[in-house]
Formats: structure tokens, sequence, C-alpha cells
DNA sequence: ACCACTAAATGAATGGCATTCATTTAGTAG
DNA sequence: CTACTAAATGAATGCCATTCATTTAGTGGT
């Protein structure tokens, strides 16, 4: 997934042997003014926000750790983005080149649909905080997004449905798998009533058959309780839209 | 929805004609101490808090700012509330309050799952900052998240749910319902692929056949693309969910 | 009636954060 | 050679949540 084991997150090859920095891991202070060979571009800034979202999560993504991660000062970021939102943008954009599209093109829309969905969630379990900005994102700025969508809808359109129903079953998916990843990062006992239990019989009765229902799933592959829930609702959509096909 | 005029944001009725403040808008300044009166409590915070979301948007909700609504120094409020992610679940927990949920017990199992799913939708298409919190959220501290639960269970209950679909059924449900809340709030031109549409003609294509899909409800009441996507996946979901039952 | 304790307010820090701006230096187009 | 622009530094700025010492008021026990 990331590829570079320099300290200074994968920039363009030139500047590890540059005059001042990173002689030996000690950042020997780059005087200012322009350098001779840029130090920043897009591609540095959103691997090294990747490995710092890997390392520290998202809390400890900010101006200023990102920029000490590059060995510059925080200022020198914003010759290159706007803001820390145009940061989140870059990372987004990554993030959509790993959800796996390969299956349309081969096989059946139903099984490249369950590959498509399932990378989509797991990729952006992983990465929640980015949902608020992608949900909202217009596609324009981000070709790997719009690459995506491309595809996608190029299955959906080879699978028979009516054209305008694409976008619409996309956006439902979507949506759902939005949703899902927030679930997998829930708390275990996030349905645990506490002492309001007895107050609740239905409801509780409910979450204690959820658990039995687990079990027999107990250690396997997709066996979590996130993954029985999106399992289900992901097989029902896929059934209702199925239908829509002429 | 929001009862009280009074500018101190609907608390106990007793502090407004007490001795120094508000004595005509101008906030006189409250002496050091504890005031002979109580001034905050959950309730209170919880109603102003509502009120600043409402003309502010969840940008404009800091502590300083709701504690200027109540009249306090921003300290005072950490003798009622451990944090201001405290503050955003007093928040969460009330607009539970506001889901429909009077489907479940009279009709069928299908319009009550619909009624609350819109009604959820709208709700939290109004406050998605909240669905982070919301969707991580143990119910434990949350009595009118544990109430709505407890409702909806005994409805997929009585529809004949088997016990241990019932919890997957309403996670799934609720996953859609929050990532289509995000989908509200989204820009109109958010699939406008700009100067990249000549490279992706399979997806320029279908969104321009939904917004021609779109026409036909133009002025309706359920007639955004939202809307659209929102009951394709439900009416999906509901299908796939109802033939569950027994 | 006194005393210790706790509850609830003020007001003054604290540290972290994104962002801006003046300044410096280095390439580049005419 | 001379503007101009690009890309860095470093020093603010202002906002934010949170903490802490302090003050005052009620409360339960003797």
């Amino acid at each position: 997934m990331l590829e570079t084991t320099d300290e200074r997150a994968g920039m363009p090859a030139l500047s590890a042997a540059q005059g001042r920095a990173a002689t030996s891991g000690g950042a020997q202070r780059r005087r200012a003014g322009r350098p001779s060979a840029a130090v920043l571009d897009k591609a540095g800034i959103t691997s090294a926000a990747l490995k710092l979202v890997s390392r520290k999560g998202y809390d400890g993504l900010t101006m200023a750790a990102l920029a000490k991660m590059l060995d510059v000062a925080p200022s020198a970021l914003y010759n290159h983005v706007a803001s820390k939102h145009d940061v989140l943008l870059l990372v987004e954009d990554h993030l959509m080149s790993l959800v796996d599209v390969s299956g349309f093109g081969h096989g059946s829309w139903e099984d490249a649909v369950r590959t498509w969905a399932w990378s989509y969630r797991d990729v952006f379990a992983e990465h929640t905080p980015l949902i608020p900005v992608i949900a909202v994102l217009p596609v324009t700025d981000a070709p790997q997004t719009l690459a995506m969508y491309e595809t996608v809808s190029k299955g959906f359109s080879d699978a028979g449905f009516p054209q305008d129903r694409i976008v619409p079953s996309i956006v439902a998916l979507e949506s759902f798998i939005f949703g899902s990843a927030y679930d997998v990062t829930a708390p275990e006992d996030i349905f645990d009533a506490g002492s309001m239990a007895e107050s609740t019989p239905y409801f509780t009765a409910a979450v204690r058959h959820s658990a039995s229902g687990q079990e027999a799933s107990a250690g396997q592959e997709r066996g979590r309780p996130a993954d029985t829930a999106f399992r289900l609702g992901l097989e029902a959509l896929i059934a209702g839209f199925g239908a829509i096909r002429k």
C-alpha cells in the first residue's frame, strides 16, 4: 500500500540528496527562501498525510504534524493546498483508487456489485472521518473518484439498467456503504442497554438473540456483527435493484 | 419545536426574576461564587445548543457561544457536562425523540418502517455533524434513543421477524438512513464532471438521464434527487427484509 | 448553631489549532 | 539584466476546548 521507506514520505527522488536536509535523521534547518529543488508537491503531501493517518489517526493529522513529517514549516503547505480540507480531498481521492471495481466486466452484475461494495466499505471503515467530506464532494475535483463512477456506471448500463435509474441506484448503494462503514467502527457493546434493560424488553431480547445468531460465525471471515448487517442489507439492495433491469 | 421565547433559552422558570441578570437584555454581570438559584442544567444547555445550531449551524456551536447564550462563563458549563462531546450527546438524544415511530402498532409493518425511516432521515439531514457521534454511540447513555429502539424492535418482533434478524435488519436500515442523510445535503451539481466529462461517457450519460428522470417529479413533495435515491433504496430494503418474516 | 463538604459560579490561564503575512531566496520569461 | 512568479521561513493572529484557583451558597451531621 505504501511503498516508500524514506523518512520523508515519498517525495520527488531528488530532494533526499540535497545540500542540507536529512543528512542523518537530524533535519539540518533549511534557510529561508525558495530552495533550489522544490521540496513539496501534492503527491508528497498526500502520501505523508496517509502515512500520518495510519500512524496517528485523523486526530493526529494536523497541518503542523504534516509539515513536520515533510520537514517544512507549516505555512509552506499553503503554497500547494488552500486549506486542510484540500488535504482531506487529496487523501480521499487516493483512497478511491483502492476500491475494487475489477468485477465490472467479468462475471455477473451481482458479483461485481458485491466486490465493489465490500471493498468500498472496507476502505472507508478505516477512514470514517472522510465520509462527511466525500458524501458532499463534487466529483469534478476528484479524478479517481470520477474514474470509479465511470466504471460502475458502465457496469450498471451493461447489465441492462434503464439509464434514469443508474445514478439513483448507485447513490442508494453508496449511502448504505457510508453508513455501514461507521458501523464497523462501533464498539462491541454499543447495544448494551445497561441499567435500562428492564424497561426495554423487546430490544434487550433482540440484542441477546442477535448475539447468539453471531456465534455460528465466530472466527469466520466476515463474521462480525457489522458484517452480518452489511451482508443482509447489501443482498436486499442487490435483489431489489436487480429486478429493475430489463 | 422550541417553545420558549426567553432570551436565555428555556431555563428553570425561577432565574429570570433573579436579583441581577437580565433586567433588560443587558446581562448585568453576575458576581463570582455559587448563585442562590442554579442557572444551568442539562435541559437548558440542550435547548440552548439546539437554538444555537438552528441559528448558526454546527460551526457556531462552540462552548463560548453556548455560554454566552446562557449568560454564563464558558467554564461554568463544565459543572454540568464533561466535554463538548457531552453536549452533542444531549442534542442527539433530544433529536431522537423527534423521530416518528408512531407507525409501529397501527397498520402494516411496511408503512411503519416507511414513516420511521423518512422521518429519521429528515431529522438527521438537518444535523449531519451528529452522525459520526450517533453511529458509534452506546445506547446506554441515551434514553430517547433507547426508547426508539424499543419501539422499533417491538414493531419488528410483532411483524413476525425471527429474533436473531431484528438487530441486523435495524442496523442495516439505520446505516442506509445515515448515509442518505448526508446525501440530502449534497450540492445540486455534485455529479457535474466538468472538464473531465468527455473521458467519462457512461457516467455523464447516466447523470444526464437521471436529471431528466427527475423532471417528472419537479416541484413534488419528495421530489429531489436525494429523495428519489432514498425511496429506491428504502423500498428495496423493505421488500428484501419483508421476505424474512415468517 | 457550627462545621465540613459539596455544588456551582467567575475569571484567568494553557496549549493546540488552522491560517495569514511579511520576508527571503531562486528560478524564468521578455 | 530585469520583472515576475514560485516556494520556502518565521512570526504573528484569533479561535477553541479545557483546566484551575477562587469565591460563594446550600446541606447534612453533631
